[in-house]
DNA sequence: CTGTTACTTCAGAAAATTCTGAAAATCCAG
DNA sequence: CTGGATTTTCAGAATTTTCTGAAGTAACAG
């Protein structure tokens, strides 16, 4: 590995991190090269930053094109492949949460899709349903906020984000109004998941 | 694994997305078995349902009581112990998303601080800290955010959510009220990761 | 064509993680 | 104390994941 030291933290780190963040080590620090380098990377810059055999990062760059997270960018007058990550940092973000939903998320929503179809056999299914039931509430509920929420521009986005609680300040303001107006979805439906357990 | 059809199945999933969540099937499985019942669970049961070995259903209790996503719960009369999950299905979203941020997030952020100290030795380490910058600038708001919102009730959360990004409207019409009075943050200034790269 | 450069694939090696069974420690009842 | 029930620990086995080097394919310049 051959980095200047600042770089060379960063990347390093970003190796560390990624079994936490489902990635492999060189997947990680890959990644990490091409968003400090301020220009578009090959292969052999990134065989020497990171220090692996070429088969190695021909790898993670697939998996970093799988998850959509770099892109070719062809440097005039080079006939290797160059890449580098998405422009803005937010298209980054927005990404990240929309690749982790559809990897994370999606299957799990469509297994408890299925298997509430079904008719329990017993108290003891019946009571795993109404577990089952109320876990499909609360990610419909969170995934429908996140396909509203992401369609916002990144102006507004930022803009509700400082705003942070002080939002909620809004709500009770205009609370009656909005709750008559109806939000997006049925909060106060049974079986939506925002019930207490007994 | 000796379980009902609709619960196994159910298990079954958990155990396969495990390694995608970042724990393993064992864990993961063993966190089905709990949320699904009826009562609390002993490692007996868990062996019983899961089939694996007893020490591994021990691990696999230990790492669900460091993520704090179950709880000893002992049962009158008996000597072994029993666990449940946390009750509500909303603090265990919660407890999840704080400890994700935990391990996932958290440390970067630490990282970074550090690294931003650092004065830059080349301008390939000029440009890279600016990158560092525009990350540390959005995961800051990001975690703002979360550290304001996270201190809600959960019925004012379950509102804002449910309303999506038709909580903008208020926005629109409160607009330079909100921004004159300052939101949290300050979403404007320079090098605070809302930037568009060059 | 032919030789060079670059990318991809893949079988097996290396490393990391997960799992097991046995042994040790703990806890409580009697 | 003593004995049984229960949990914890841990070394090594099993499994899974990652990584490498070599071979294969593609693209292109001359």
């Amino acid at each position: 590995m051959n980095l200047p030291p600042l770089i060379q933290a960063f990347v390093l780190h970003f190796g560390e991190m990624g079994s936490r963040w489902g990635i492999n080590r060189t997947v990680g620090q890959v990644y990490a090269v091409i968003f400090l380098a301020n220009r578009p990377v090959c292969a052999d810059d990134l065989v020497d930053a990171v220090g692996v055999a070429r088969s190695n990062v021909a790898m993670a760059l697939k998996e970093l094109q799988s998850w959509e997270l770099i892109r070719l960018k062809h440097v005039p007058g080079e006939r290797r492949d160059y890449y580098g990550t998405l422009d803005d940092i937010w298209a980054i973000v927005r990404k990240l949460v929309e690749q982790r939903k559809r990897r994370e998320i999606d299957p799990t929503l469509t297994v408890l899709r299925e298997l509430l179809m079904q008719s329990p056999a017993s108290e003891e299914e019946r009571f795993a349903q109404e577990r089952m039931q109320e876990m499909h509430g609360v990610i419909e509920l969170l995934t429908g906020w996140y396909d509203d929420i992401e369609r916002l521009e990144t102006e507004r986005l930022v803009q509700l984000l400082s705003l942070g609680s002080k939002i909620v300040k809004a709500l009770e303001w205009k609370d009656k109004l909005f709750v008559a107006k109806g939000g997006r979805g049925k909060p106060k439906a049974p079986g939506d998941g925002t019930a207490e357990r007994p």
